[in-house]
DNA sequence: TTTCATACTTTCAAAACGCAAGTAATTTAG
DNA sequence: CTAAATTACTTGCGTTTTGAAAGTATGAAA
């Protein structure tokens, strides 16, 4: 049995997706990297507030899951950066259909810009 | 401002859906209604097996949030039973999206029947 | 009516969270 | 070049949430 499978509850994909994503934070930091954010800094600065200890472990998490990968700051910084894989990529629909669904039931949601 | 924006992390609705379904159970007994499940005992029956009290928690926000309402048992029974909303049932696209999510990229996943 | 099933509640240890402070490496200012 | 500031974390610790188990009360069945 693989490592992965073997702390899955159920093989249900939903099941499997919140073991992963199953919490207040994971899904703002892929949201985050969608808007473009590389740098923990970048992070740490969305308006939620993420701790900083939640912060490293999500990064952490999400790059053994393959979400996400290192890869060389676009401003050329020897500062870790880190960007989204085509798994993570794919994750778009998810956020789509969450927002979608935030700002037509929950009164005073909006997107930026 | 409202009891909702109160507890609010930011108006973005990723965030405010994340403040209700952000954790690793919610979304399973949304799924489970959606399949059909109406029973204490229906959503305690699933694979993933959510703890009793958990259960009674989760379904007490769900309602709260007007994501779940109370209904009559299809059986007739009097015990208590519960249905989704329109606002719950509007909840179907991030349900398939994850679940398209995971049955792409997370192995071994796959849906019932 | 007594037995079983259902729908919870309670208890409690373990884990996760969240805030604050500390540290090491990188960048910038002078 | 050097000192100060920024960045990217880690550590500590009190609080909250989780999860496993057992207990209780009501509904259903025999």
């Amino acid at each position: 049995m693989s490592a992965a499978s073997a702390k899955r509850r159920s093989p249900c994909p939903v099941a499997c997706g919140l073991d992963l994503f199953g919490d207040r934070w994971t899904l703002l930091v892929v949201r985050d990297l969608m808007f473009g954010a590389e740098r923990f800094k970048d992070f740490a600065a969305a308006p939620e507030g993420i701790p900083t200890n939640l912060l490293a472990d999500r990064l952490a998490r999400l790059q053994s899951a393959g979400v996400v990968e290192p890869t060389a700051a676009a401003d050329g910084s020897r500062h870790p950066a880190y960007r989204l894989t085509a798994k993570g990529k794919a994750l778009y629909p998810v956020l789509a259909a969450l927002r979608d669904w935030g700002l037509e039931w929950e009164k005073g949601t909006r997107t930026r810009g």
